[in-house]
DNA sequence: TCTGGGGTCCTAGGACCC
DNA sequence: TCTGGGGTCCTAGGACCC
């Protein structure tokens, strides 16, 4: 018995989600958009043969979407979150050892006996999660993750799984890597490879180890040492709590006014303030910053932030807001135009064994924690946002633009898929 | 007109301790 | 003239991932 490790990954993730509530789309171009639909962030093959490129401002390729009829569709992350789910219950079900790696991607460590065995067993799940879902996945196997990962790049050309297995075939493979593709290999760390003539993943491999960790950090070399063949980045199955909690976007439009800017940062403290509850944590320091357009080439790029510190740690929206707003006027110049604020929640710890200080008041504290407790279950039971703070904006007319968005078919009554008898 | 959001880890350097 | 050795913690910035 040999152990190996499987990544599944889905194609085309976000694509895949809307043809699969939208059969006519099927082998048509589809172009996912990031919020306020400014960039390209998934594409269906058809869209990536036409040359559409992945992060690519929609404007600059405007004239190749309507010359081609491609599919445009706002980021609809509540209908994906949901068929992610659907598809990592299957994997779990069958999978005692699964990382969830990210929302279209997980890793599964087994021990299987024979290469047609293994085969068999994920070209069924394969099928079973297609069937099931009606999102396609790619499979790659072999001993690490760093070369599943590059399996699993081919199993995306071929058949949909793909097996290292032998020596041999690994060598011919990795001599075909270009150096960029390797995971944990970014744009900067691949000049600095070609400068060097390595060139391929074959060649990282085969550098010294000594001179590897010189010119880089530890991950590289651990990622040189997977392509070997030796387990060096371990399969996490548990989901350990986040250290930071970012909740950032860009306006609708510029903001000048700082009413509005409040009612911005109230509403991402809100978000940020959930994530913090919802994985059981309490934080210490609160930073807000704000952002100038930094496209715009008549103004100076402006980034302006500061932090605050608790005495005790919180997970209060009501406090974090207040905070967040006497930071807000702090840093708040009049006349600049502002594109985007942050909300960052550092210095976290686990609220069930917080530490009390003797200038706690804790019945405070306790109360606090109730009144967020069935504030976090109306909004779990009746969708998010059924009570909020007023000062997170009303009508909200800086939010962010997203009008191509299709429905929230698997989780709201009001947008379920309706089918038409008459027709068929 | 128009350019995403949310994370992690590593390193270097400074401050400080004995 | 001459100025140790070893450690921790924190932070900013860089690089990477999806």
């Amino acid at each position: 018995m040999n152990n190996y490790i499987a990544l599944i990954d889905c194609n085309n993730f976000y694509a895949s989600c809307e043809r699969v509530f939208n059969p006519k789309l099927k082998n048509k171009p589809i172009v996912v958009l990031s919020n306020n639909d400014g960039c390209i962030i998934a594409r269906s093959n058809e869209a990536k043969n036409l040359g559409i490129k992945m992060g690519e401002p929609l404007f600059k390729c405007k004239s190749i979407i309507k010359s081609n009829k491609v599919n445009i569709f706002s980021s609809n992350y509540t209908l994906y979150a949901d068929m992610s789910n659907r598809v990592m219950n299957i994997i779990k079900d069958q999978f005692l050892n699964t990382e969830i790696y990210s929302i279209d991607e997980a890793f599964i460590s087994f021990n299987g006996k024979s290469i047609n065995d293994i085969e068999d067993k994920f070209v069924n799940l394969r099928r079973k999660i297609y069937k099931w879902t009606g999102i396609p996945v790619s499979i790659g196997i072999s001993s690490t993750k760093t070369l599943a990962k590059v399996a699993n790049k081919i199993a995306k050309k071929e058949s949909g799984v793909f097996f290292i297995s032998s020596h041999d075939s690994k060598e011919k493979i990795l001599k075909e890597l270009p150096i960029g593709s390797v995971w944990g290999i970014g744009r900067k760390l691949e000049q600095r490879f070609l400068a060097m003539g390595i060139l391929n993943a074959y060649q990282l491999s085969k550098m010294d180890n000594k001179n590897i960790r010189k010119i880089t950090n530890i991950n590289i070399l651990r990622t040189a040492m997977e392509l070997n063949g030796v387990n060096c980045i371990d399969i996490d199955t548990s989901p350990i709590s986040k250290k930071q909690i970012t909740t950032s976007r860009a306006f609708s439009k510029n903001i000048t006014e700082l009413k509005y800017l409040e009612e911005a940062v109230s509403l991402y403290v809100s978000r940020a303030a959930e994530k913090l509850r919802f994985q059981k944590s309490k934080c210490y320091i609160i930073t807000v910053a704000l952002s100038t357009n930094r496209f715009d080439r008549q103004n100076i790029h402006k980034f302006l932030l500061n932090s605050h510190s608790f005495n005790s740690s919180t997970n209060s929206t009501s406090k974090l807001i207040s905070a967040a707003k006497k930071i807000l006027k702090n840093i708040y110049q009049s006349g600049l135009f502002y594109k985007k604020a942050y909300v960052f929640l550092s210095g976290l710890e686990n609220s069930e064994s917080k530490q009390y200080t003797f200038s706690d008041d804790i019945m405070m504290i306790k109360k606090d924690d109730n009144l967020m407790k069935t504030f976090d279950k109306i909004n779990k039971s009746f969708g998010s946002d059924t009570i909020k703070y007023a000062n997170t904006g009303i009508s909200r007319d800086w939010f962010m633009k997203r009008e191509k968005k299709s429905n929230r078919y698997t989780t709201n009554w009001n947008e379920i898929l309706k089918i038409n008898l008459k027709n068929n």
